[in-house]
DNA sequence: ATCCAGGGGTCAC
DNA sequence: GTGACCCATGGA
């Protein structure tokens, strides 16, 4: 009972990897040799798959959760937003190779696609957890969260975690939380917006009906812990947004700096100068320049 | 020891 | 609308 999903141009699962496999201690997915295992939920139940590349097709297989007709066809349908598969490459490939300081990029990073996170209470709480601390200790609290508000499951004897439901999470108490080093702000942050999406108040379809990215923008940032920054990276990584910015991001500006784009982290001239050759693909660009964060 | 982390809210001016 | 301050802790 595989899924085979064909490998679109401008595809390289192996440069994805990059990005999946950073050496940090990530609790939703691991990789066993070439092959990722990863947890999601699928119409909130819990589903374990293993995903591997093999030929011109990635091939998956569900370990763990009802693998119906429906379920499979959701589960393609998360992969291909996960991993950006619908999005043709080759505008942002032009223009990257256009570019005079960045265009090597197009040739060492090829293939590599946004890599998303489909789901908007994971993506939210992520970027909350994540909120100006390093990354190292940002995966810790998210193992911490995950371990004690998530569910495991057992397949062939490995455990494997799926991320909370924010009905567990919105009833969380504050002390324990407090106990795994959230500081005061993130808990109230999270069980605040715990509650909102357990009300309905805020889910994706919501936030994709809204007609402009500015409305979205806004619906967001209205939201308590929700500032620019995460606003535009909940476009970028769960609406699939390739025009989002997240502005101010420590890891973009350092990248700038690197090329020497900018002259510092308050040249907004600068900034504004390197985007505007990207129009319609700042996300990818954003993805991009957070990769070559890792080479030389 | 000091500064920065994939920020955001609050408050003073 | 801008800037100082706080949150909390880890890592370099």
């Amino acid at each position: 009972m595989r899924i085979l999903l064909p490998q679109p141009p401008l595809f390289s699962f192996s440069e994805c990897r990059w990005f999946l496999d950073r050496g940090y201690d990530e609790c939703l997915h691991r990789f066993e040799g070439d092959t990722i295992v990863k947890t999601v939920r699928i119409d909130g139940a819990p589903l374990v798959f293993a995903m591997r590349s093999q030929g011109k097709h990635l091939v998956i297989e569900i370990l763990h959760g009802a693998p119906g007709a429906k379920t499979r066809e959701q589960l393609r349908s998360w992969i291909s937003g996960w991993l950006d598969l619908g999005r043709n490459l080759q505008p942002f490939y032009a223009q990257l190779k256009a570019h005079p300081r960045l265009a090597w990029m197009a040739k060492d990073f090829r293939g590599l696609r946004l890599i998303g996170i489909p789901d908007l209470y994971e993506s939210l709480c992520w970027s909350i957890i994540g909120q100006q601390i390093n990354l190292a200790f940002a995966y810790k609290l998210k193992r911490r969260f995950v371990e004690n508000y998530g569910e495991s499951i057992r397949v062939n004897g490995t455990r494997h975690l799926i991320f909370p439901l924010p009905e567990r999470v919105m009833r969380a108490r504050v002390e324990d939380l407090q106990q795994l080093q959230f500081s005061r702000q993130k808990i109230e942050y999270l069980i605040n917006v715990s509650r909102l999406i357990h009300e309905g108040r805020l889910s994706k379809a919501r936030l994709e009906a809204l007609p402009t990215a500015e409305e979205k923008h806004q619906f967001l940032t209205g939201i308590k812990g929700i500032g620019t920054w995460t606003a535009n990276y909940t476009l970028m990584k769960t609406l699939n947004d390739t025009s989002a910015i997240p502005h101010g991001d420590a890891g973009l500006l350092n990248a700038l700096l690197k090329h020497k784009l900018i002259k510092d982290k308050k040249d907004k001239a600068g900034i504004e100068k390197t985007f505007r050759h990207f129009k319609g693909w700042e996300a990818y660009l954003t993805f991009y320049l957070w990769r070559s964060l890792a080479v030389k």
